[in-house]
DNA sequence: CGCAAAGTTGACGCGTGTCAACACCGGTGG
DNA sequence: CCACCGGTGTTGACACGCGTCAACTTTGCG
């Protein structure tokens, strides 16, 4: 299960957004709070840079980051949505991989720094196990990703992508959700043309899956038409 | 204990698979041998389902495996390629995510019991750090996947994909990289349709960057032509 | 009010999926 | 040995969806 689910723009300083694990144990993860550092950044400013010494491992407080990349002809990719309870900095090697930006002003983050969390980890094997299982999310997180992109329409694309972002949002399945990041960031998540996520979220909103409030504010009215976003029918 | 038949692979060494640590520390590693058993599969066999438990860690010895997937409308995909190497069966609930079956005939893989691997990770803190650290690439390598994915041309996604395959070959950067999966594997790690993975190989080939001795023997020529595969120059 | 950034919509070319036909290869049995 | 067969790989024809360029509208902010 998912340690996340819980975080609420509004938590205070507190550690409530942390999970409380079942009952008679507490998260091992509780005992690193102890070397946290709160960090807060404004919109599109840099966590860290790839290149840089991997220096700290992060978790997302409230707000949202981006993992980017630039490959070789100049398109910039997102490799990672980073929401509430996600971590990220996890890396193999000395170095980060790559650009961490603030998506949504007043992006706030817990950063650990790395030696310590694992000379935590050494003495305490339950916070050790822990962290592998994040590292195994985070995984399983990536390779859901990667069934996103392999969809062939764009409106699948998106579509998949909204339905995610709603099952990951603050309310649970709530029916609104809103979109932290620009038509471009949806792009470079998807790997499609900024035109073509606009033409896709009109396209949902003509087959009566979707409403849009605002540009950021998304309304699911057909979930199933959401997800199996194909049935090229109506065109209003 | 009871490892019965090594993987008969020329090996030399007894762990010579197992990458050897910089200098005087051993790999913390080798203390999981003694839980590791060894399974071999034929060409095509599942080595794991879907939706089963998930009671072991695995590790390729020899040959290749693949991680699949079906999706909503009926098609394969291959989420991740697995080498000689690579760790799998991570996954952060108490059942597999995916499928996993083997690529070519007489795939040799090392199993460890979860729990019992968790114990050993739990008295020995090098392990657990070990474990992240493999965990921590796994992601990275699903990452960088994704950037391939992400590519627009079907040529480009080729052209990493073997370029990718080479770096991780045996040899190395060798120069000459057999694929050991059919072109229906190749279309579906790349989300293409197989008539497009043929047409783009017979692209690189025509452009120069490769020659394909057989179906499934690929002698690189111009590496950057492969890389940069979006020079629509030449057509011969 | 005015400017710039973000978002939307249209027109058009091209790459990829689809369907189809064919070539190639290994195995089987006459 | 050859005929037959199924699986695999290649090539062609065609339609459609997406990227690109362009113009316009909307939003946000001073």
């Amino acid at each position: 299960m998912l340690i996340t689910e819980q975080r609420r723009q509004d938590e205070p300083a507190s550690s409530s957004w942390l999970r409380q694990r079942p009952e008679r144990h507490r998260d091992p993860l509780e005992v690193m709070e102890s070397i946290s550092e709160i960090m807060r950044y404004c919109r599109g400013q840099e966590i860290y840079g790839r290149g840089e010494p991997a220096e700290y491992w992060y978790r997302v407080i409230s707000g949202a980051a981006r993992t980017c990349a630039v490959q070789a002809d100049g398109r910039r990719r997102i490799v990672e949505l980073l929401l509430p309870g996600d971590f990220f900095g996890f890396t193999p090697r000395d170095r980060n991989a790559f650009d961490v930006e603030a998506v949504v002003e007043d992006t706030v983050v817990a950063r650990y720094a790395r030696c310590r969390a694992e000379t935590l980890a050494a003495s305490d094997s339950g916070l050790g196990q822990r962290i592998r299982e994040i590292a195994f999310e985070a995984l399983l997180r990536s390779q859901a990703r990667m069934l996103m992109l392999g969809q062939i329409t764009a409106r699948k694309k998106v579509g998949l992508f909204v339905a995610e972002l709603a099952r990951r949002s603050p309310d649970g399945a709530g029916e609104t959700v809103d979109l932290p990041m620009s038509r471009y960031d949806i792009a470079d998540y998807l790997a499609l043309s900024v035109e073509t996520v606009s033409r896709a979220l009109t396209g949902l909103r003509q087959c009566g899956a979707i409403a849009l409030a605002s540009a950021h504010q998304v309304r699911i009215i057909d979930w199933s038409a959401l997800k199996e976003a194909s049935d090229d029918s109506e065109r209003d």
